[in-house]
DNA sequence: GTCTATAGATTGATAGAC
DNA sequence: GTCTATCAATCTATAGAC
């Protein structure tokens, strides 16, 4: 391998111009050029930009969804020895604060959470059903929780309220650090710890409203 | 003019394709085939692909805006009148309600609810500046009225909680209808009544957060 | 206004030398 | 594994006959 780490150059490059871009407006040419490598190291090494698109998630989401996971299951663990319900409040937590923080946390992933969000507006049925289909074991255990926090509520209303809080999360998501001007006034979120609570306070009113 | 309606089949076509498969996605051949008109015509009649997008969304926001823009200012009059505050709910249903109800009362504007969720997350600046722009004075109202309904609650936080209810509603819109197969047990909403019932109360609760 | 024909650019993918 | 060269398909846009 003269260059090691050509496939990471030709994710990064991907990543990075499929978050400004979206996928279907972005060439291979683009991305082979950025990631300065050959235009054929592509195919060679992912087969197609359909598996490239299905990679670059996979890096990012294998580990996220492993956060996710244990936060919520931490959090339904908590609330059976306590014997209480799960607080709503805190089984949204484990799900969105992960997600949110990961591009502090995790290294080169600023551009995948705009990726996230784009994904679940993505017109591209095979590539929004394949981002669906990873998420779906993080989103079952989510809704049990909030069914177990929130008894009281309809089945299916409450599937419709978490619908509309994916919504605002995915907007967030995509457009975080992507207002270029603010209207008069209005401050952007000090950090993303401070953007966490401001969206956990208006989903979690939205999820409980009466 | 031996087809008159040239243009209205070109616009309904397009609104129909760019909701489906999104605006890049969409080709002008695909525009024309469906509209059984030829390739030329589109650029005859609008000038080019661009232009064509900003007829098609002229063509329904005028009205739109018109609904909601004279809904709004009911609800700032009533509450004058009254001397009271703006009642936040009815200042959301003023915008909300309209926007959903659309689909139902604009004949053929079924699409054109999914294009205006699209427009939203569109990674093409030039699309969704063009789109804000057209909203920008009915945000504006919608803004003042909930800012004279919740005075105690920082602007700041205020604007970050509408941009939260706008992106859950752009996924309503651009998902609505288009959900094809639900979970076991979760029923669709009766009715855009009871769509616009849900998302309202989840809305509310969350602009009114502590 | 509608049509055919085509220019001119860009795309994803691949064959084959090294 | 990397490169050049290229194919075949697609796209928007336009020129010019009718």
């Amino acid at each position: 391998m003269a260059q090691p780490d050509t496939k990471q150059r030709i994710l990064d490059a991907a990543e990075s111009l499929f978050a400004r871009d979206g996928f279907h407006s972005t060439s291979l040419r683009a991305i082979t050029g950025l990631a300065r490598v050959n235009l054929a190291a592509v195919n060679y090494h992912f087969g197609s930009k359909e598996a490239l698109i299905e990679a670059v998630f996979e890096r990012r989401l294998l580990p996220l969804n492993e956060i996710r996971l244990k936060k919520l299951r931490q959090v339904g663990a908590l609330a059976e020895q306590v014997g209480a319900r799960p607080d709503p409040k805190e089984v949204l937590r484990a799900f969105i604060a992960p997600t949110l923080q990961f591009r502090d946390t995790c290294p080169g992933s600023h551009d995948f959470i705009t990726l996230v969000g784009r994904a679940l507006n993505e017109p591209d049925e095979t590539v929004r059903t394949m981002f669906i289909e990873r998420i779906r074991p993080v989103f079952l255990l989510l809704f049990d929780l909030l069914h177990q926090g929130l008894p009281e509520l309809d089945r299916s209303l409450l599937f419709w309220r978490l619908q509309f809080a994916l919504g605002a999360m995915g907007h967030v998501m995509c457009r975080a650090g992507r207002f270029q001007s603010l209207p008069d006034g209005i401050e952007p979120p000090r950090d993303t710890e401070a953007l966490i609570g401001m969206f956990l306070d208006f989903v979690t009113a939205g999820m409980e409203a009466p």
